[in-house]
RNA sequence: GCCGCGGUGGCGGAAUUGGUAGACGCGAGGGACUUAAAAUCCCUUGGUAGUGAUACCGUGAGAGUUCGAUUCUCUCCCGUGGCACCA
């Protein structure tokens, strides 16, 4: 043979040429027909390039190469994703810097990554860790600060003591941290945070219209985990909102009105009224001070009334005040009483003083005014400037309350008209009223939030998570010591130990809320298995339709109100027995059993005696063939004697799924318990007996899964079951028993055993249904009823529908060195500040020594001064660095935006650029990243685009998530020994055979099986295609046969492209190849074709082959795809299937334009057919143009 | 438990809007070439019965719709991915 194939030396000599020639690196900027394909930009990992990032790289390469042969302008760039804990971890592991570490398997993956023979643009290479990189990594962060979407905040979060950082939540899988499988410990810390919860709505509906791998839409789906459902307040049963009523002591009309609109908003139930005693004052002269002091003091004594006065100084006057009558005070108003307000301060704080030791210490008083503030521990504060100065945040900050009771004035000297505004205009205007009141007067409420408020009338308790920041507050003295106890040890288990551990906790907190519907005060307890991550971090709880709260209900014993009504709740409840075809059984028992079980609730049903002159059996399963489509659901069969047989048969035979069965019958019989003899396939007799009367056997491992719950034998001889006979009398026959089979055997029941035995079929019923005991609610489906709730919740103001993620921000600080630090500074006088674009990067300082994770809960940075100091960007003062470095997958969630400019110093990249090449229009990667990377891209990319920089906001257009490849059908693992090593295949078998033997396999999406056996298939395509060139002749002229199959493949293989079908592709070549193996010879023309088809998958052999023709240029150079000819891949004869009632019966050749008369004449000539429709009656002809024909016949 | 995907020969897998089930490849068996081996080429290869033509069965199980179901509907089983004391 004159070309022996030698495969490392072509694609060695191709590899070389390729990037030589730059053969796949187009100029950006000149394209015309931009396709950018991207792959997953791999870690540089010591161990080099694995099997499955490689299967990826190939996924997108070969649809690159087709669709550089189709004339676009492809880019499918490559680079390194560097940063990271990974790279940091391994660093660490060899005691080698990760700069150093780096610099070794990069150069190891670039050898490895350009001698596949993939089509990659080695001109713009990345490195996330390069400066000129992370710059803009930098940037982006100060560009998300800049739009509030980049914050700090103390947060409960996961720490990784073996990583010794925090981690995102998307960073725990299975309860462990991804990269070291240490149980994070939940730890309260103050981190920097994105927010994309802001976009949660739009990650979750941007998800539809999107043409991603479904896999990955329902990873994020569910890690965004939206529900629908409704917020629902529940007001504290304490002292505070028992007030009914305020007495103003003094103020004219116009003050007691506004704040009565203002309490309309505050708490509604509390009505304003001014001490009867004073004397209205004229608008403008508010001057009642005399008056309503004298008022005030008359009044008191006699009022058990809280009070509010306007004027502080009516406090302080007399001394036979006693402020315990008074509940909760709010003071403002003018300094008109002739002290100066530290005198008033200092007369006053006595009293507070009093009060708070009355109401257990709680900080509930505060005023605002003027030049002095009192605090809640009785400091006395002296302002330099009055309002102004109270406004700001930070004095707001220090204060509980804050009445800005002045502002009422404030807002009548502008001059406005405030009494003619719409209520929602005047609402905005008085919100720091409202809110300042609803601080001390507003009732103290929890919220919740449910999916189903459908079912608040049936919240029998309410449960706070122990984070719940609430819960000291709440609970009372002597459950404080108990609920103390209780946070502390659900405070140490981890996570892992509270899920896994499912027995319920909890502790009663001695408070109680009221239900809003009913007005019913409920036990708020504390419990574990209530998160405070998720929802209001309380819940309310309905026992009867939900299975935790079940749970907990029953082991504290808390009462379970059924407010739903299961849609199928005949079958939920239903008993079907099936008797033994005995009257005296009918007679007696059965009315005791329908009696008692239905007044219990339960629907029982004993059908009537079956047709008697049908054998045995099958008088049942006559009866019942009817009733099983009403019943199949959850129902309990009870089978007595021949009705054991019957009901393990009407399940087998119906497939009826049932809750529990209950199987009576004879103790023994031959020698077999009843258990035997059910599982023999018949229950009831002896096996020769049903034989006999040629009885059906049933599939006892049928009936075995259909039963959901229990199976129960039950000897009706077992001396346990005894009836209670005393109870019963009236209703069982005179000897108190109850006789079957005529006397054949006798049976004892007790109606507690049964129960017993029907365990489930009195726990919480979780689905829809019927609203019940819900008052306004009842006779509603489930649906309408939470409409219902929520409107009338609104209606109420204590609760409104809303929509709840699961999906929370994400946390991108890390504890550690290898990752771009975060690019803020930290200025005693200017606060947090973002550094100023100019002055990025923020260089991570290359350190030999003490790189290393603390552990302390700072970054090693936090160690370096040279890095740590610095000036603040705004005052200049002294300032510091954050000491944290950024998550890495912030490196990777924006790479492929860099990849079209790399080298951009000024910009992140160039827009006009980006405006032709992005986004990307195909994506190939492992869904391990499906909410992590992924999901990270779509939120910066979204983040980018509300920056106006970019005018879409998803990155890649069409997404794959490939499948695993294992090896012999298991995971590749190190310690197996079975990795695959793509470099070594690549020596052995070449990497044409390699990366085609892998996309063979199967659809890309799904797992698939390497074997070593398995490759030696693509190797020996190769080769015979290498083969084939010795066929061909220039003057030849092909067969139509061959001219045919030709385009036929062209149509297929170019429809597999454009799905990815690259299995199938790679079949229809492989079926061309053996067609053209079968000609002697084959023409120019048709090898060339042949050639650019089968080269997207063996570019090496094919451009070696296409250079032999003479060919200068690559063959990925020209836009060569072959067009398909309809016309040539047109069939002149088919071979039509002749079908006899749907059975293929005869194969007849015929022309492909046959009418259905002539294909009719033909098949009913032919003999085989003749055979089958002799003497029967044709019913119809079925004609399916140009594939087949079926004859019905009768 | 909820959401998604899947179940087809000894194996990986094909089968367009319901229309020849098992393409293509691996493996296995037989043959040709060869002193021999490798490589290559040819034949056979879902099961059962039969010398054979052929017949019957067969796409996780069972029902249904249809002239016809791997494909559509229902019930259920198994595997797998995601979420999960998520209210």
């Amino acid at each position: 043979m004159t070309n022996k194939y030698n495969h490392q030396k072509i694609e060695k000599k191709w590899a070389e040429r390729w990037v030589k020639d730059k053969v796949f690196s187009p100029d950006l900027k000149k394209s015309e027909n931009p396709y950018y394909a991207l792959f997953m930009f791999p870690y540089p990992s010591a161990e080099g390039l694995h099997i499955g990032n490689f299967y990826a790289f190939t996924c997108v390469d070969v649809m690159a190469k087709y669709k550089k042969l189709q004339g676009m302008d492809v880019f499918e760039p490559v680079g390194f994703d560097a940063f990271g804990i990974h790279s940091e971890n391994y660093a660490l592991k060899i005691g080698e810097t990760p700069r150093k570490m780096l610099d070794r398997t990069i150069v190891n993956f670039r050898k490895q990554l350009s001698s596949a023979g993939l089509g990659c643009d080695w001109t713009r290479e990345i490195d996330t860790t390069t400066p000129e990189y992370y710059k803009w990594t930098q940037w982006i962060f100060t560009k998300l600060f800049e739009k509030d979407l980049a914050y700090q905040k103390e947060a409960l979060l996961n720490w990784c003591s073996g990583c010794k950082t925090v981690l995102a939540d998307e960073q725990i899988e299975d309860g462990v941290c991804e990269r070291c499988k240490t149980v994070p410990e939940k730890k309260t810390m103050k981190q920097w945070f994105f927010r994309i919860t802001k976009y949660a709505e739009k990650l979750l509906n941007g998800l539809e219209t999107m043409d991603w791998s479904d896999i990955t839409k329902s990873a994020q789906r569910n890690w965004i985990g939206r529900s629908e459902g409704a917020e629902v307040e529940f007001v504290i049963k304490n002292e505070r909102n028992d007030i009914k009523k305020i007495y103003l002591g003094t103020g004219n009309k116009s003050k007691i009105e506004r704040l009565e609109k203002i309490f309309k908003y505050v708490n509604p139930d509390i009505k304003i009224e001014q001490v009867p005693e004073v004397v209205d004052v004229p608008e403008e002269s508010d001057n009642g001070l005399e008056n309503s002091k004298q008022k005030v003091l008359a009044y008191h004594g006699k009022y058990d009334y809280p009070v509010v006065s306007c004027d502080t100084s009516v406090f302080f006057e007399g001394e036979d005040f006693d402020p315990t009558h008074v509940k909760r005070v709010a003071l403002g108003g003018e300094d008109e009483s002739g002290f100066s307000q530290r005198e008033i301060a200092e007369k006053i704080k006595d009293f507070y003083i009093d009060i708070a030791r009355k109401y257990g210490g709680r900080k509930e008083f505060y005023f605002e005014d003027a030049w002095t503030i009192l605090f809640p521990n009785g400091e006395i504060k002296q302002l330099k400037y009055r309002r102004e100065y109270i406004m700001t945040d930070k004095l707001q900050g220090e204060l509980d309350i804050y009445f800005p009771m002045r502002s009422l004035y404030l807002v009548k000297a502008t001059g406005r008209d405030i009494f003619n505004q719409t209520e929602e205009e005047w609402k905005k205007e008085f919100q720091p009223q409202i809110d300042a009141f609803s601080g001390v007067f507003g009732k103290s409420k929890l919220k919740v939030f449910t999916t189903r408020p459908d079912t608040l009338f049936g919240a029998t308790y309410f449960v706070m998570s122990p984070e719940h920041p609430l819960v000291r507050e709440i609970t009372t003295k002597e459950q404080s010591e108990k609920i103390e106890d209780y946070i502390k040890k659900s405070g140490a288990k981890s996570e892992l130990e509270r899920t896994e551990n499912k027995e319920k906790t909890g502790e009663f907190t001695g408070a109680y809320v009221v239900n809003p519907v009913n007005n019913e005060e409920i036990p708020v307890f504390v419990a574990d298995y209530v998160m405070m991550g998720y929802g209001t971090g309380a819940i309310m709880a309905v026992p009867a339709h939900d299975e935790r709260d079940f749970e907990f209900a029953k082991k504290f014993n808390i009462s379970i109100k059924e407010v739903v009504k299961p849609k199928n709740s005949g079958k939920d409840k239903t008993i079907l027995v099936l008797h033994g075809l005995c009257d005296d059984s009918s007679k007696h028992w059965f009315p005791w059993f329908k009696q008692e079980f239905g007044g219990r609730g339960y629907n029982v049903i004993i059908p009537d005696m079956p047709n008697p002159h049908l054998p045995r059996v099958e008088r049942w399963m006559d009866c019942l063939k009817e009733l099983k489509d009403d019943l199949s659901g959850n129902l309990t069969i009870v089978g007595f004697s021949l009705g054991t047989q019957a009901a393990c048969m009407f399940i087998d035979k119906y497939n009826v799924a049932v809750n529990n069965l209950i199987l009576v019958g004879p103790s023994e019989k031959e020698g077999k318990t009843i258990e035997e003899l059910v599982e023999a396939g018949l229950p009831r007799e002896s096996l020769e007996h049903s034989e006999k009367f040629g009885e059906e056997r049933v599939d006892w491992k049928n009936v075995r899964r259909l039963v959901k719950n229990t199976i129960q034998y039950l000897s009706s001889n077992d001396p346990y079951i005894e009836i209670e006979t005393e109870k019963y009398s009236d209703v069982l026959n005179p000897q108190k028993r109850i006789f079957f089979n005529r006397g054949h055997f006798t049976e004892k029941f007790g109606i507690d055993k049964i129960l017993e035995l029907i365990p489930d079929i009195e726990g919480c019923t979780v689905g829809d249904g019927i609203a019940v005991n819900s008052g306004f609610l009842d006779g509603l489906e489930t649906s309408t009823a939470k409409e219902k709730m929520i409107s009338w919740l609104e209606g109420k103001k204590i609760g409104k529908g809303v929509v709840n993620y699961r999906l929370r921000d994400w946390c991108i600080s890390r504890q550690r060195y290898w990752g771009p630090p975060v690019p803020i500074v930290y200025c005693a006088k200017c606060g947090a500040l973002a550094v100023f674009e100019k002055d990025l990067p923020v260089r991570l300082p290359e350190l030999e020594k003490g790189w290393e994770p603390v552990g302390d809960g700072r970054g090693p940075l936090a160690n370096v001064d040279d890095f740590m100091n610095t000036t603040c960007p705004k005052c200049g003062g002294a300032a510091s660095r954050e000491a944290d470095v950024m998550d890495n997958f912030l490196d990777s969630a924006w790479y492929f935006f860099r990849y079209i400019d790399p080298k951009n110093n000024n910009k992140i990249f160039d827009q006009k650029l980006g405006k032709k090449w992005l986004p990307v229009d195909f994506y190939v990667g492992g869904n391990e990243h499906a909410v992590l990377h992924l999901m990270y891209t779509r939120f910066i990319t979204m983040a980018l685009h509300d920056i106006d920089l970019i005018d879409f906001d998803n990155p890649f257009k069409k997404f794959r998530a490939n499948g695993m490849i294992l090896k012999d059908g298991k995971k590749m693992s190190k310690s197996k020994g079975n990795v695959i090593n793509p470099e070594e295949y690549g020596e052995k078998v070449g990497y044409d055979a390699l990366k085609t033997y892998l996309l063979f396999l199967g659809p890309l999406n799904e797992d698939r099986s390497f074997t070593d056996e398995g490759v030696r298939g693509t190797k020996r395509w190769v080769e015979k295609i290498a083969r084939l060139e010795e066929k061909i002749k220039n003057s030849h002229k092909d067969e139509n046969e061959i001219i045919n199959k030709l385009h036929k493949t062209i149509k297929m293989v170019t429809d597999d492209f454009e799905d990815q079908r690259y299995n199938t592709a790679v079949a229809r070549l492989m079926e061309l190849t053996n067609v053209l193996n079968l000609a002697d010879k084959i023409s120019t023309q048709t090898w060339k074709s042949f050639l650019v088809l089968v080269s997207p998958f063996v570019p090496s052999i094919a451009e070696e082959m296409w250079e032999r023709l003479g060919n200068k240029n690559s063959i990925f150079s020209d836009k060569l795809w072959p067009e398909y000819d309809a016309k040539l891949a047109h069939d002149e004869f088919i071979e039509l299937i002749v079908q006899v009632n749907g059975k293929l019966r005869e194969k007849i050749e015929v022309s492909i334009d046959i009418t259905e008369e002539e294909a009719k004449k033909i098949a009913l000539e032919s003999g085989k057919i003749k055979k089958w429709i002799e003497g029967k009656k044709i019913e119809k002809v079925i004609f399916v143009k140009g594939k087949l024909i079926n004859i019905v016949v009768k």
